[in-house]
Parts: structure tokens; C-alpha cells; sequence
DNA sequence: GCGACAG
DNA sequence: ATCTTGTCGC
């Protein structure tokens, strides 16, 4: 215990996911885990930490880097973060997204010292065909609150915000509300928020414009964007 | 049948 | 995701 390398807390998250073998096994994990995403839980109203996830590709598409980075809700410092360099666990198919990057990020959130009160996804939660985006699926396997921020839909029809940040309209998928797309700044492209587990869109809005005080994306997907581009160059010399 | 399709 | 030049605007 007084050897080489970080000290490393367990259990903070604890979380571990087998990668499927094809896409019926991967359909039927969804279908699975489906039922167990909390819709209801309208999580913290004020959370302490927020954790951003996100990962980068190598321009060969064999080698990824997960990054996750907690920052503190109020001044949204970074307070902890946490990498983890590997391949990507399946090819990527739309609506199963989640399978390629989870072993990766929750590798991540193993190596945190600090266990976030919420978790903002880089991709959606229910705005997914099958209601189980890469947000309830790192919600479920976490038990942790879960939001998911997309850049463009998977899915759903919406009309323009107003173009004032703040500004939102409903995310339909036929007669479902499934997420919003939400202005974070004035006359810029709106994101696309839904929920992941543990929180309600109405939290998981306030959430992200808490978290865009000046970008349009979340300064939690901001810092472990650049986290994990970092780690990825650093780990693969020529 | 055709096009679209998170990252 | 990643590649990729210039360009418009603060």
C-alpha cells in the first residue's frame, strides 16, 4: 500500500459491464436493463459535484481514451477527473452507441477519488429509440443521477427555440415527450437534453444551463473533452 | 422501397 | 468520433 502509482479508492462507482457479442445480445441488455431507468426520482435539486463524461477516438478508430472530470456545482471548478485508455467494445451502431464507450467510462469513474452527485452524458437518455440511451445506461449501471446532453438528434421531431438562451421546445418521438431542445446561448445552435435515471427534465434542464454560463455545451463535457484528447495523444507515442 | 442514424 | 480551409465576428 505504499508502492508505486496513485492512490486509487474502489468502489466509487464499482459498476462493470461485459461487452455483448453481437447486436441481438446487445438489443436484449437494453431490453433488460430497460425497465429498471427511475423516471421518477427528480434528483438534486442542488447537487454538490457534477461529473462530465466524454471520449475520444484515435484517427485509426482502434484505440479510444475515457475521460470523466467532477467539478464542483457552483463554481464549476474541477474538483477530480480520471482517464482510462483502451479499444472500443463495439462497432458503432446508431441506438447502441452506448455499448462502444461504457466499459471505458466506467473504467473512469472507477479511478475517482470523489463520487459525483450527477452524471452528464456526452449523448442521450431517453431521446433513443428504445428509450435507453447512453445516459440511462450509465444511470442504471451506476445508480447514479444521469442526464443526457446531445450535439444532434438520434431522433424526434421539435421545432426551433426562441433564439434567447433558456429557450426550449419538446422533443417528440410520435405522441412522447422523450427529451428538449434547449438554447444555452443566444442565436446558437440548441443542444438536445434528456433525461438519463434519477432525475427529472425539468432538473436535467436547469442542470445545463446552470452548467453554460458562456459555451453552448456543458463545462462538464468541455473539460473532459479535453481530458481525455490529452490522455489519448499523450498514451500513443509515433 | 428510401433515407436517416447519439459518438 | 475524426479529417479538413477559409471565413465571419467579437
Amino acid at each position: 500500500m505504499t508502492t508505486d502509482g496513485p492512490e486509487r479508492v474502489p468502489d466509487v462507482v464499482g459498476a462493470r459491464v461485459d461487452p455483448p457479442g453481437s447486436v441481438a445480445e446487445a438489443l436484449a441488455v437494453q431490453e433488460r436493463l430497460r425497465p429498471l431507468v427511475d423516471l421518477v426520482g427528480p434528483g438534486p435539486a442542488e447537487p454538490a459535484t457534477v461529473a462530465g463524461l466524454d471520449v475520444a477516438y484515435a484517427e485509426s478508430g482502434d484505440r479510444l481514451a475515457a475521460a470523466v472530470t467532477v467539478l464542483d456545482a457552483r463554481t464549476l471548478a474541477v474538483v477530480d477527473s480520471a482517464v482510462s485508455v483502451g479499444r472500443p467494445a463495439f462497432d458503432y451502431v446508431p441506438g447502441l452507441f452506448a455499448f462502444r464507450e461504457l466499459p471505458a467510462l466506467l473504467d473512469a469513474l472507477d479511478r475517482l477519488t470523489v463520487r459525483p452527485e450527477v452524471l452528464v452524458c456526452d449523448g442521450h437518455g431517453l431521446a433513443h429509440p428504445r428509450r435507453f440511451g447512453l445516459a440511462c445506461h450509465l444511470g442504471v449501471v451506476t445508480g447514479l443521477p444521469a442526464i443526457g446532453v446531445g450535439k444532434t438528434p438520434l431522433l424526434g421531431a421539435w421545432a426551433p427555440p426562441a433564439d434567447r438562451r433558456g429557450a426550449w421546445t419538446p422533443l417528440r418521438d410520435g405522441d412522447e415527450v422523450v427529451g428538449r431542445v434547449l438554447r444555452t446561448r443566444d442565436g446558437v445552435k440548441p443542444v438536445f437534453v434528456s433525461v438519463g435515471h434519477r432525475v427529472s427534465l425539468d432538473n436535467a434542464t436547469a442542470r445545463v444551463l446552470a452548467l453554460t454560463p458562456r459555451y453552448r455545451l456543458p463545462e462538464t463535457t468541455r473539460t473532459a473533452d479535453r481530458l481525455c484528447r490529452d490522455a489519448l495523444a499523450a498514451a500513443a507515442p509515433g
